[in-house]
DNA sequence: CCTTATAGATTACATCTGTAATACATTTAA
DNA sequence: TTAAATGTATTACAGATGTAATCTATAAGG
């Protein structure tokens, strides 16, 4: 499994919005949030590739970026891996957390409504 | 904010459940899923005490360690910060990925319908 | 053509983490 | 009462991470 670091974290969130990108876009992109010296980006890009998670095609000198691993596979490996080591594997617990802090809203509830439902369904109809 | 590593959560884990232990009572608890040496243990249980993570009293000349965080709080902190780091915040599309992955199950779903539940009820008598 | 700017590659360095080993103090067994 | 065992404290050391600076090759401007 590659081990994605914080840092390089965001570096894929922003090649997961648009790809490919040169190694310039990408540190643009991170100007808002981050306060990041360009040569840091650039040494999180190369990591990223050494990693295997990104890869890239030659464009005159400089390189166009591009993730190789998706960001629901990344999304739904982490939230397995955290929710086994916080909560035992349970993920109601972590939803009812979220609830007594009241950091749900109500397009959460929908949602999550709407998922609850889809499950409801799935189970009756094999 | 006290970080806690990965190996010291083990730590943190065996104290939640039962408290105060000595050293070797972490050591035992921890024999069945780890494969720790008993130094490495104690080393895990000194570098929590400096972080905060742990006191203890003493016993003689041994240790009696107790958390100094609440597990809970370190649940409701590190779930929030996953959330934003990993799903922008929100934290439906977690669960979809879990009901996707056919990680839930009757359960999860009995919880989830009593939060919603809740939480509809808690939204209309304010 | 030659100089300079710029892209990626390599190196740097402190801190954290995993994983112990060693040192030191003290209790206990012989 | 002295040696061994045992508890904690200190030290070790490699790899990961955050955060760059320097090196090297080459493209572009004068």
């Amino acid at each position: 499994m590659i081990e994605i670091s914080n840092a390089e974290l965001s570096v894929m969130q922003v090649l997961w919005q648009r790809q490919p990108l040169s190694a310039n876009d990408v540190v643009a992109a991170l100007g808002n949030d981050k306060d990041w010296h360009e040569k840091t980006v650039k040494t999180l890009l190369n990591r990223l590739v050494s990693k295997g998670a990104l890869g890239f095609d030659k464009d005159g000198r400089a390189y166009l970026y591009y993730p190789l691993i998706a960001e629901q596979d990344y999304q739904q490996q982490q939230s397995r891996s955290f929710v086994e080591r916080i909560f035992a594997g349970r993920v109601a617990p972590l939803v009812a957390g979220f609830a007594s802090q009241n950091k749900l809203n109500a397009d959460d509830v929908q949602q999550l409504k709407q998922l609850i439902a889809d499950w409801e369904q799935e189970q009756h109809h094999d």
